[in-house]
DNA sequence: TCAAAAGTGTTCAGACTACACCCATGC
DNA sequence: GCATGGGTGTAGTCTGAACACTTTTGA
């Protein structure tokens, strides 16, 4: 038996998936789909964040957890609550009311809404039951409910982020090239770096570490292969006291 | 009458207060006092921060400026959504057992946290019907519920923020002396600056502004008076850019 | 005239920027 | 042998850190 519901808190989580292969940062959303009874109209069809409800003896994190474990099978993955959205009118635009109606939730709900972060690679879509589907963050389909402003704040506070926490590695596989990070940090940022320093700065750290391996399998001159170490990272006293204001 | 209330979903408000005059960072709390029907002992006598219900028709944003304007009667103050707190067992400390019975809300709340930035002295404390006090955010009282762990959030959100953005400035009078935000910065982060690098530094600022005029009243040298130009801060592109991980 | 706080300059080291070509490899 | 992406070095500028004394004022 399920365990008993808060009807009117969720938890709505934004699951950032990076594909090293075609560089792009992507989040995971699922078809939100309604005909009408005689099925000769579409009603709704369009996409959102996987959410669900928190249980009553859960805490907010465990809803998490577990909305993205029933989403795509894992966990550990990095994760962090963002933001609470409870605008009293958020689910109220013509389609969520239909949607609403057919579903069991208060139509004022409250939703504390958290970001993962994790590799395209490592989900499996096949014989998933929610029609999910990963999408480009800079070319979202039609979103529903407020998922949509949910979206581009967790990203907001992820370009923030990626500039001064290591978090930008929970993107990437555990062994990856020096070219790989600043792929991912082009493709968050819309930027371009230079190489020649962005790989001076990478390599000077203590805590990224060449490994004595190549890439395998590619068609040209193989990369030299680099992993993160969050134990050297954590010892380093991280001096984050320059102000600039 | 008093609007509906959303039984299990509340606001809290850590109010951060800096005086200038005793250059310390303080906290807004009230005294949550309850004696036992004889009046023979003292069941609960700690403090909390101020919080209250979301109505039913209200956002949080607007729950928390709500919140604030009770307590001090002031508005348009520096405010920001920083967590939201959740665990189930988050207000299920014995006193919180007993005081919970006394009044009128679920035991599993989630609440959403914000903090507020302002000046001690534009508090008015006289006749303050909550008993509410300021208390040095590094030397607080007994704190009920969870709202020690709230605060300490608070405060290292506020740590932080502090060094990239010009929030510091929201705790000062508009007109203020570099020390004055020396003094600040010292203070909330609990270092030692140089004086004539951080001078140097905060003067070369366009947005840092010099007045025409000096300190009155004091009984030293008075120190040249300075303000910051929002205006030309945000005219500023602030280029955040630069991956320092 | 004295106590107290305001205000001032220089030197050094490390970090960031800009910039263009050679190299190693697989095909 | 050639196309592709991997990898490399230098000079100039800027910023931050360290460091101690003089000046101004009100009392």
């Amino acid at each position: 038996m399920e365990p008993e519901k808060i009807l009117n808190i969720s938890v709505d989580c934004v699951v950032f998936g990076y594909d090293i292969n075609t560089k792009s940062l992507n989040v995971l959303l699922i078809n939100r789909f309604l005909e009408s009874e005689d099925k000769k109209e579409v009603l709704v069809n369009d996409y959102v964040l996987t959410g669900y409800h928190v249980y009553k003896n859960e805490t907010l994190d465990d809803t998490a957890t577990r909305v993205l474990k029933e989403l795509t099978g894992l966990t550990n993955q990095y994760k962090k609550q963002f933001k609470a959205f409870g605008d009293p009118d958020r689910l109220m635009n013509p389609k969520d009311i239909i949607w609403i109606k057919n579903e069991a939730f208060h139509l004022r709900t409250t939703t504390i809404a958290y970001y993962f972060l994790l590799k395209t690679e490592d989900v499996n879509l096949k014989n998933n039951k929610n029609k999910a589907k990963w999408f480009p963050v800079n070319n979202l389909p039609e979103v529903g409910f407020d998922h949509e402003q949910i979206i581009l704040e967790a990203y907001e506070d992820l370009k923030v982020k990626c500039l001064s926490k290591p978090i930008i590695f929970k993107l990437l596989p555990d062994k990856f090239t020096i070219n790989d990070v600043q792929d991912l940090y082009e493709s968050i940022l819309g930027i371009e770096i230079d190489n020649r320093n962005f790989r001076r700065k990478l390599i000077n750290k203590k805590y990224i570490i060449a490994l004595d391996e190549k890439q395998v399998g590619v068609s040209k001159k193989p990369a030299q292969l680099y992993m993160f170490s969050k134990d050297i990272y954590d010892k380093m006293f991280q001096k984050n006291y320059l102000i600039s204001i």
